[in-house]
DNA sequence: CGGGTTTGACCAGCGC
DNA sequence: GCGCTGGTCAAACCCG
């Protein structure tokens, strides 16, 4: 992409102090405690901070942001000139207190803290030694520390003051974003009314939206926005509802954007009624979608989710345990499609189909709805956030249909499935339910995933926990570890989605949940490995669908 | 015997 | 209204 190069360059950095998360609120943000505690115990305190703040990995501060929807070098880590900033902050602290030369070491984890427990340990030692310091000394640490806490409250409200600031600026982005959306989106229909979708123009013309935005965004801010994830800005408009110009848009449908090779099977056999002979008004039977509880429920009940991986095995082993309660054979599929519900908890609504594609029988789809009800072990968890996590992407921006076939499913892939820069994500708009397809089959070499790789991109480490935690518990804890509690447990029924914020918001809080891309490493992983991978997994003793379906008579 | 699978029947939605 | 299709049910069956 020609606009990714001016901007490419990872040495550029952003003096804007930037996420607030662990760096700033490793501070306690509420230190009203110390203002009332006498000083040999603020002393204390200060060194037990210290010896905390030592063992604090170095912040250089990194979030993703997505700068482009296509190449290798989409997402990029811009870290945050921390130092440089809090270098020069904290200078002014040091001329105010004993000008105490500063290392980049000394603003380890907290300027503030550090500079505290350096004179902290000053006393401290001049304690040791045996001095004890007059009146007059501690009156002059008493300013010094007074000066310094008031140091500290004025960065600490810096910090809130550039996190509003960005979080403007994000807002301003995304309505310009959406805007420009709109604006192309005319264009583009007054010129080409008759445009049909196609795979390369969806993506040139999400490139073209993203290039024009990026050069707009460079043009009237002159230094590089982050985009965290704001092409959803596309779906959802900042009340969390569609932008009406983007209605009534035929023949911008992503669906087959993905690729070509099984699609037909694939639509096939995840348009589960037949829904491809559908005409338009299939679309419209998805459109607009309001945002009240009841609708919600019943609409993330239909919501789907279906990830399709090559893989030799019968089924992917999800961690959950499934009963099959039917098998159909499908139309235009030779291999029949079996139906299994979650039977981890009596009254689970979550099903899945699993079934063969129809042109690439070693491409399993695997086609999940509806939300668990009950815990789930942390190797079905993986896969449940996953999906659930998919689903409410799709629905918390109550898109319609028009609006779904805007989302480029590229991002969709890539916010879902960080790891991949293969991964394709389709949104079908034509299937009567809002279904989003997580094609992990997109890889430059396939074998990798017919074996687990030797490395995950995204913490393999976690996947062998949740697994050794899982073979542990053998289902007789099901509790969700409280580490991996509420985030992992995005769109399962005890909490709500968030559907009342933007989309982008969601997205953001998902892909930004270190928890949910944990459990999307795990999930991949224990797809990508298979059901030959976890014999503790359901179905994996049982005989399997595809070996059943090889039992069953064949379609002419 | 309990839990899972198989399989024919039934129902609902949709297109013609 | 009829046929097609997807989805589900439930009785029969299987298995450890």
């Amino acid at each position: 992409m020609a606009t990714g190069s001016g901007l490419s360059n990872n040495s550029d950095r952003i003096g804007l102090f930037l996420h607030q998360p662990t760096v700033i609120d490793s501070f306690p943000a509420d230190d009203s405690h110390r203002h009332h505690r006498p000083p040999k115990l603020k002393l204390e305190l200060m060194k037990a901070a210290t010896n905390a703040a030592a063992m604090t990995p170095v912040p250089t501060i990194q979030f993703p942001i997505n700068l482009h929807d296509q190449g290798s070098d989409d997402k990029r880590m811009v870290e945050m000139d921390f130092f440089a900033h809090k270098k020069h902050e904290a200078s002014n602290v040091s001329n105010v207190a004993d000008k105490k030369d500063l290392t980049e070491s000394d603003f380890h984890v907290n300027t503030g803290l550090h500079l505290l427990t350096a004179h902290s340990q000053s006393d401290q030692s001049m304690v040791d030694d045996g001095i004890s310091p007059n009146s007059e000394d501690k009156r002059a640490k008493s300013n010094e520390l007074a000066v310094l806490q008031t140091e500290l409250e004025r960065m600490n409200a810096e910090n809130k003051r550039l996190r509003d600031m960005l979080h403007q600026i994000t807002t301003n982005y995304n309505s310009l974003h959406v805007h420009l959306v709109t604006l192309i989106q005319q264009q583009r229909q007054q010129h080409h009314p008759d445009l049909k979708s196609d795979d390369n123009e969806e993506q040139d013309h999400s490139n073209t939206i993203d290039e024009k935005l990026e050069d707009n965004t460079k043009k009237h801010t002159g230094r590089r926005v982050p985009r965290q994830f704001m092409d959803l800005g596309l779906a959802a408009s900042a009340d969390g509802h569609s932008p009406p110009s983007s209605e009534g848009s035929p023949g911008n449908n992503v669906e087959g954007s993905a690729k070509e090779s099984c699609d037909r099977g694939r639509d096939e056999s995840l348009d589960n009624d037949g829904s491809n002979q559908g005409g338009p008004n299939k679309v419209a039977r998805l459109s607009p979608m309001t945002i009240d509880d009841e609708s919600t429920e019943a609409t993330m009940r239909k919501a789907r989710v279906s990830v399709r991986a090559r893989s030799e095995a019968p089924m992917i082993s999800d961690g959950c345990q499934w009963r099959k309660y039917g098998q159909k054979m499908a139309k235009g599929n030779p291999c029949p499609r079996a139906y299994y519900r979650c039977t981890m908890a009596a009254g689970c609504p979550v099903r899945k189909q699993v079934q063969r594609c129809a042109e690439d029988r070693t491409i399993l789809v695997t086609t999940y709805e509806g939300n668990h009800n009950h815990p789930l072990p942390p190797a079905a968890m993986a896969m449940a956030s996953t999906t659930s996590s998919a689903a409410q992407m799709l629905l918390s921006g109550s898109m319609p249909s028009a609006d779904a076939q805007l989302m480029n499913p590229n991002f969709l892939a890539r916010s879902l499935l960080p790891c991949s820069s293969s991964t394709v994500a389709t949104i079908s708009a034509s299937s009567p339910f809002p279904t989003v397809t997580l094609d992990l089959t997109q890889t430059p070499n396939p074998l990798n995933l017919q074996r687990p790789p030797p490395q995950f991109p995204l913490m393999p480490h976690i996947f062998s926990q949740q697994h050794s935690l899982y073979n542990q518990s053998k289902f007789s804890g099901l509790h969700v570890p409280n580490d991996m509690g509420p985030n992992t447990q995005l769109g399962h029924q005890a909490q709500p989605p968030p559907l009342q914020g933007t989309l982008a918001d969601t997205v953001h809080a998902l892909t930004t949940d270190p928890t949910f891309t944990a459990a999307l490493a795990a999930a991949i992983t224990s797809l990508i490995a298979g059901g030959e991978s976890d014999p503790n997994s359901a179905g994996a003793n049982q005989p399997q669908p595809w070996q059943q379906m090889h039992q069953q008579p064949q379609q002419p």
